[in-house]
DNA sequence: CATAATATGATATAAAGTATCATCTATGTT
DNA sequence: AACATAGATGATACTTTATATCATATTATG
């Protein structure tokens, strides 16, 4: 189960995965599109009876971003559950975000080396040297592009 | 004059650069880095004597985003001010920002076709059909790599 | 158990952004 | 000039988002 997995990459960090953390990471693995943190608190505390206080969400959330469970979209100030929780892929190289404005669901790639390279160079032009990058890319996805074609 | 060259942009699209639209701009347009609407508001109250309410920030930066006299960042929530008022320079292809982590200054370049390309292919892999790109890429520029490298 | 380190609760406050309606100003018409 | 209209700004209140701070609880460790 996903949850385990995340107990384990957290045990690995010397971290726990409190229930909050548990809850917090549950209800974000849960939604198909990406949450701000308000969402992510009132998610919570419909399942709940003792209410999560907003204080708790954003210290949780900055938890699990730092232990890559998940990611924030700073494009939009809201968070996704990382793709890769399960799988032994680790975040070597850049993430980019694939957002689609039909559906608003978000899809976690790898940076390419062609797209890395470009853009490097496209920096490198005015004297820029490039240091992290993630993008948060906009577009449609392929269910999206195969409704709208049929007219749904 | 930029602040004329404005003007003129905008009378071109049938609106008016009015004494407040133009305050605001000038904020922007004398400042190195991005600047958030609040910090606007401040320098604009900073000049005047009649203070600039909030609401009319926001108005107003609307207003010169539309007209393309300013662009907004996404990821930091901060304007800069075109940097092609004065030239002929027109928005035909995508424009990325590149982001000094040294200085806070920003640099807006036009997209490479490489680039673009690249991260079309990107999403394409996927499944994805990329539609708007402004990039905001971090990185260090020219001259702070200089002073760092000087031990400056 | 005692202690220290983590994690959460609780409360208050700050910062950012929006809604709404009133007022003013430019522009064009009679 | 008087009037009507649209566009722009002022003013006020409010919502949403985010942070600061200190108290309490929980967990690990000797
Ligand atoms: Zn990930
Ligand atoms: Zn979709
Ligand atoms: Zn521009
Ligand atoms: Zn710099």
């Amino acid at each position: 189960m996903l949850l385990r997995a995340a107990e384990v990459s957290c045990a690995e960090n010397g971290a726990r995965l409190t229930e909050r953390r548990r809850q917090v990471l549950s209800v974000l693995m849960q939604s198909s599109s990406p949450l701000s943190a308000y969402e992510v608190l009132d998610l919570c505390n419909l399942s709940t009876t003792s209410a999560m206080p907003a204080m708790s969400v954003y210290r949780i959330l900055d938890f699990l971003e730092q232990q890559l469970l998940v990611h924030r979209l700073s494009t939009s100030n809201k968070y996704v559950s990382c793709a890769h929780i399960a799988c032994d892929h680790k975040h070597f190289q850049a993430t980019h975000f694939l957002l689609c404005e039909g559906c608003s669901s978000v899809e976690e790639v790898d940076a390419t080396q062609e797209a890395s390279d470009a853009l490097e160079q496209m920096a490198e032009t005015v004297g820029f040297k490039l240091t992290t990058q993630q993008f948060e890319l906009s577009g449609i996805c392929t269910t999206c592009q195969n409704s709208a074609g049929r007219g749904l």
